[in-house]
DNA sequence: AGGCTTGATTAAAACGTAACAACCAAATAT
DNA sequence: ATATTTGGTTGTTACGTTTTAATCAAGCCT
């Protein structure tokens, strides 16, 4: 339990402690003999920086939040393992607070965060209103939006098009000759499962067919929820397309037409959402409209940790990268 | 970016900082007038606590680390939200680090949360090699390993009995009436997998049969390489029975396998380990051994917390849970 | 030789909070 | 009436670091 301090180092390498914090932080301000010296001591004596104290004394820590909706989705796994890689690589620390999709959990969160004085904090809201983000940023915390489009123009943001997307997954089914498409939507307080719906609309409309579809709405996106909106859907008649609104939703949908003796895609074609890894490894490998999740994160943490480093020369961006429809099995 | 402190709430309410310290920390030590007063100012100031000042001055942080190996693998995400949850209804933090296997990674995480002065560690070691937990503990960081048992009485451990897993694998095939087995195994520097096979191999013998296994070893535990096996075991000739590691190892070999023709479990057994989510929404569903993963991070977490928050009376445990067998459709 | 620059080091003052001893008034005991 | 306890509040110090201004020595210029 011995905790060695700076200014332990300090005496074992005879220098003084400001010399130390000097070594730490401005190498090239110390002669390369003293240096070399407390370098030693510091390593003999096994010292590591006190990070509250430093960020104390400095105003800022090397930390960033990260809340996600739905840590057990792969989607948001992928996102956290692309900004723990960048946060990582630029010695930053990554605290990770899950909002289970609901708005009260999450501002909790992120008073915790801000207890923490984190120095930024990547956020899918659970609610579209995002005055809770406004007073962080009064308090100094610096705010990007991952996977939602920013509204305003004083704020970074990553997205990926979700209306193109779902505009892509059904001009897909189109293409393929289905006539009649369903959407099994998440809950409709998420703005993806709108966005996508949008998006489907308009190929629909585009294509010169009726924009009404057949639409189940989930209670939460999950393999499992998948499912049930198959019974649902086997129960009201099936279409001959489903798009669903994410991969896990799509791969319960599967699931349960298989079993129910349904083909796919010759009796009714399937198209999922994200990309994840396992709609690859699915026994009929599902078609989907892929989106670069450890980009996102990844270019989510670059620009936080930029608006930190260079808070003068940053200029705000609103990234919004495209999705790209993978063809597979699932879709004839 | 107004920082409002402690001594500012202090004026603003009449009293001194120490009164707005003792609101915060021991409520019950100040007067109700006087202490629905301070509160009042600390809602209007907008004012939240510096945690790493608190922490300075107290000694200690509200922050635990976890560091797991695969932040990808379903199995990590649920122990990681049993954690979370446990963590954040405590009031702390938890910051996330992703060892990826890889022990020098895992090395300099650690380096990180002990400059965070974590109180805490929650680590899943990458490495048989724990000199580097006792490091820690020198440094007055408490270490709890999960999925993995403590050699020493002197730290608190979190595990599933995986060698029961194994057995209770191998001999539910067995009971199918299966005859030559198949282990697929992730990296053998992955204590997980040996103790599968060793349990494997107890079954195997407790039934009279020849121990040895067929054996295919992965150089990660994901969809991707379960299918690269699957052509593996292909190409040398099917065994009428297989073991995966995994569940993320299995769904990929069940679709290779169903691909190929194989018909699965009429040709072939198939069962898997952990009982993700998506191994009951596959398709032909999995038949695996089912772990207790956000048990198992809710427990960790409050063992840790537990010993942080009782140093005297807290006495070390070392958990082993029993994993169980869930018959799907994969096995006969 | 005296004044100047340069480069390296140090002393001291914060940063915001927690904890402890000291203090004070009011209530109780003697 | 005085002494003692009690409940409530405050002043002060320390936590380990960073930072700024100040100091010092050595080299250079005229």
């Amino acid at each position: 339990m011995t905790v060695v301090s700076i200014k332990e180092v300090a005496q074992h390498a005879g220098v003084s402690p400001g010399t130390v914090s000097n070594v730490l932080n401005r190498p090239e301000k110390v002669a390369a003999a003293t240096r070399d010296r407390v370098q030693a001591s510091i390593r003999e004596l096994g010292f590591v920086r006190h990070g509250s104290a430093s960020s104390l004394r400095a105003g800022h820590s090397r930390t960033i939040g990260l809340s996600v909706i739905d840590i057990g989705n792969p989607f948001f796994t992928d996102v956290a393992s692309g900004v723990e890689d960048v946060a990582s690589e630029r010695g930053y620390a990554v605290i990770l607070s899950n909002s289970a999709g609901d708005p009260g959990k999450e501002s909790r969160n992120l008073l915790t965060l801000a207890e923490h004085r984190v120095r930024g904090v990547l956020i899918t809201p659970a609610a579209e209103d995002t005055s809770r983000l406004d007073r962080l940023r009064d308090r100094g915390i610096r705010v990007v939006m991952v996977d939602h489009p920013s509204d305003r123009s004083d704020r970074c943001s990553v997205a990926v098009n979700d209306v193109a997307g779902g505009a892509l997954a059904v001009s897909h089914l189109l293409t393929g000759g289905c006539d009649r498409v369903a959407y099994v939507s998440g809950p409709l307080t998420i703005r993806q499962c709108l966005d996508r719906k949008l998006g489907a609309h308009r190929a629909l409309i585009r294509a010169g067919r009726d924009p009404e579809m057949v639409e189940v709405v989930t209670p939460a996106m999950t393999a499992r929820a998948g499912q049930q909106a198959a019974e649902e859907l086997l129960a009201a008649g099936l279409p001959d397309a489903i798009f669903c609104a994410n991969d896990l939703l799509a791969l319960g949908m599967l699931r349960a037409l298989l079993q129910a003796g349904v083909r796919v895609p010759d009796d009714v074609s399937l198209i999922g959402y994200d990309g994840i890894d396992l709609a690859f490894a699915s026994p009929v490998s599902l078609s989907t409209i892929k989106q670069p999740m450890q980009q996102l994160g990844r270019t989510a943490a670059e620009l936080l940790l930029d608006e930190c480093d260079n808070p003068g020369s940053h200029d705000h961006q609103q990234i919004m990268f495209q999705p790209e429809l993978t063809v597979r099995e699932s879709t004839r």
